[in-house]
DNA sequence: GGGTATCTACCTACTAGTTGGTAGATATGA
DNA sequence: TCATATCTACCAACTAGTAGGTAGATACCC
């Protein structure tokens, strides 16, 4: 791994973990073993830094989000590997998604890393939009309603799970809390 | 006004707005026009503030769901106040909910004040609990499951919505994700 | 092939500014 | 007189970011 991509890693699990205000080109230096001034090397200002992060966060769950919509037989199996993917991303309930870490720090964060944000978070809600559209055919979810209203519903509960599960560091909460949404999935046979 | 109070004021509102992180003694000092160090003989450390922050807070809020039940003749009305209160929490789409602030820094929170956060999560999620197993009785709400699952999923759903909203500086992103579940409740002529 | 130039990836050593926090003087009112 | 509330003036530690230098790989030209 090239040490670009070695930066990168180290730097969005500390986002993740601790937020982006509360992370320092020094903790990134001692974490990847070279000097602070070569961390600025790969990423001049700090906000060159955030902005890498998200784009590279955004591309790989859009990677993530197409292979789970190909791989699913149904609308509800889709919308249960989603969750799974959300479920996943709190470890042992120590880290949020950056889309809920970078949301939380939209002050301090620069201009064009919101702007990158917002997009990312209007793709998601797009992908859970087409779900819940395509389950309007294929019946996997019960009780219906609007899809654009239902996929406004989905995001918020899922961050604000995610928020709960971390902060009492338990991703249970997490299960907890999307269980009744997930009692709404009908599940075939093979999904 | 007491200075006290002026100052808890002044820095619920820089957390609620801008995150505990992101706001200093120095801003304090500049909102109240006293300086810094008369900020410390109030609040000898920054651990002492946050604390007194919340316990306010959850105070605060306490009382207001107290109000709220007492005030309501359906579950179905005492959870759309609970909404409304959320949702004016947002003010024009520029802060959040002091819990919602306190989840989302979680690490940068002395360990008392994650305890005190803990104790008003758990106090509020059983204030729904409370209502749900009320709706149970009057039957005010639609297609209600089990209320603790009720309780939890709710509590999500509102610190969610309150982060989308946030981010997106526009408080209608709050009514739109919880859209759903205001559908699920049902008012009479009187609630 | 040998010399020259440029690039990558790092370094040490620094700056200017901010952070939470402290010591000790001073004003004010009961 | 004494507690309360404020002040000025500091401090150590940390922040992002910069200046200037170096070892080694790569490229180009004669």
């Amino acid at each position: 791994m090239t040490m670009k991509a070695n930066l990168l890693t180290h730097a969005e699990a500390l986002a993740r973990s601790r937020g982006i205000d509360a992370f320092s080109y020094a903790d990134l230096a001692a974490a990847t073993g070279i000097r602070k001034a070569s961390v600025h090397y790969h990423f001049a200002t700090k906000a060159d830094l955030t902005l890498a992060l998200i784009e590279d966060y955004a591309a790989r769950i859009a990677d993530r989000l197409n292979q789970i919509e190909a791989q699913s037989a149904a609308a509800s199996g889709a919308l249960r590997d989603f969750l799974q993917l959300y479920h996943d991303a709190l470890g042992t309930g120590d880290s949020l998604c950056l889309c809920v870490a970078f949301s939380a720090a939209t002050d301090s964060l620069p201009e064009a890393s919101v702007t990158r944000v917002e997009a990312f978070r209007k793709d998601v809600t797009a992908w859970l939009n087409a779900q819940f559209n395509r389950a309007r055919q294929d019946g996997s979810v019960r009780a219906l309603s609007d899809p654009a209203q239902e996929a406004a519903a989905l995001f918020a509960l899922v961050e604000g799970a995610q928020l709960v599960a971390r902060a009492a560091r338990n991703p249970d909460r997490f299960t907890d809390a999307v269980a009744h949404f997930s009692d709404r999935l009908i599940m075939g046979a093979i999904q």
